[in-house]
DNA sequence: AAAGCTCACGCACGTAGAGA
DNA sequence: TCTCTACGTGCGTGAGCTTT
């Protein structure tokens, strides 16, 4: 079987899915149907608060889902240091006004502020939309891993994991055993059994859009550990666990990232497997979850 | 039961500096 | 000058636990 740097040799970026969201300027559109109403609400309560600690106050009355959103405006009209974690906790409102409220911009200034925007905003709307997407390409990549393996060994193997978003498998609690060998706890995106309950794979899923190597860096140690973690393992636990990293996005392509993603596949010796979607049907066979 | 809240997830984007 | 590594900040969503 090619390994996975065989196929980085010749124009990798046909192995790779791109997950595409909606450019501009299509997405204002959706933007629009997202933001329109949370804008207009700002306005209305910018002209029956007090002070902006006030205004403050007011949002955090407003029910969900529409509060995140005013608080998002707020948070860019008002006061661009408060954490919007913090913004979220409806119970730290005052602590919120007293440790950032000093800077918390006045309420007749952005008053005016407010009104010398066209409404609806459209470039406030577009730049709340930048971030409306976050996470979603990895909950992709893993949805669509389990629909294929669904699909294709539904019916002769176990598989656990979160689909989209939810827990990761912590294979600490899964393995046999494991506990006795280790003390380190690792959460899994993938966990393979076969259907007697004998550990198969653990998986580890990613989507990198850009940015491979920086964004890589950091994690490639810990893949590297996470990988010999597991051999070990299965090794001294005399166990078929194999270790899978589907990893997908045109960032894969960038950097040291193919290099580094085959170079540890090839310390697992058979044993470590990383793929993309579209060498699944090729790679990943039930040979090798057998052996 | 509903609302509040925390946590896991991981993408977007910026600068600095070393080396080719 | 360009590429790559290294480091850092910003951010929203959904699941599910906790509190009311």
């Amino acid at each position: 079987m090619p390994s996975f740097a065989d196929y980085g040799k010749n124009n990798p970026s046909q192995w790779i899915t791109a997950f595409e969201g909606t450019r501009y300027p299509d997405y204002l559109t959706v933007a629009r149907k997202m933001y329109e109403a949370p804008l207009a609400e700002f306005g209305v309560l910018l002209n029956t608060a007090t002070d902006s600690a006030d205004l403050l106050r007011r949002i955090v009355r407003e029910p969900l889902p529409g509060r995140i959103q005013l608080m998002r405006i707020f948070r860019r009209y008002v006061s661009q240091k408060t954490p919007v974690e913090m913004l979220k906790k409806i119970s730290k409102v005052e602590e919120v006004v007293t440790n950032y409220g000093a800077d918390f911009r006045s309420l007749a200034e952005v008053r005016l502020a407010y009104a010398s925007r066209p409404h609806p905003d459209e470039a406030l709307m577009a730049v709340m939309y930048e971030h409306a997407d976050r996470g979603s390409k990895g909950y992709e990549l893993t949805a669509r891993f389990f629909k294929w393996f669904e699909e294709t060994y539904g019916a002769r193997y176990q598989i656990d994991g979160p689909v989209r978003a939810g827990k990761d498998v912590m294979l600490h609690e899964r393995l046999p055993h494991f506990r006795s060998f280790f003390s380190s706890n690792i959460p899994a995106d993938i966990y393979i059994t076969r259907t007697d309950g004998t550990p198969l794979v653990a998986g580890f899923a990613r989507y990198d859009s850009d940015r491979g190597g920086a964004q890589e860096d950091d994690r490639t140690g810990q893949n590297h550990d996470k990988a010999t973690t597991l051999q070990n393992y299965a090794a001294r636990a005399g166990i078929p666990l194999k270790v899978l990293f589907l990893n997908d996005g045109p960032g894969l392509t960038l950097g040291s990232m193919w290099r580094d993603y085959a170079a540890l596949e090839a310390e697992g010796n058979g044993r470590t497997l990383v793929c993309t979607l579209k060498m699944l049907s090729e790679r990943l066979t039930s040979q090798w979850l057998e052996s």
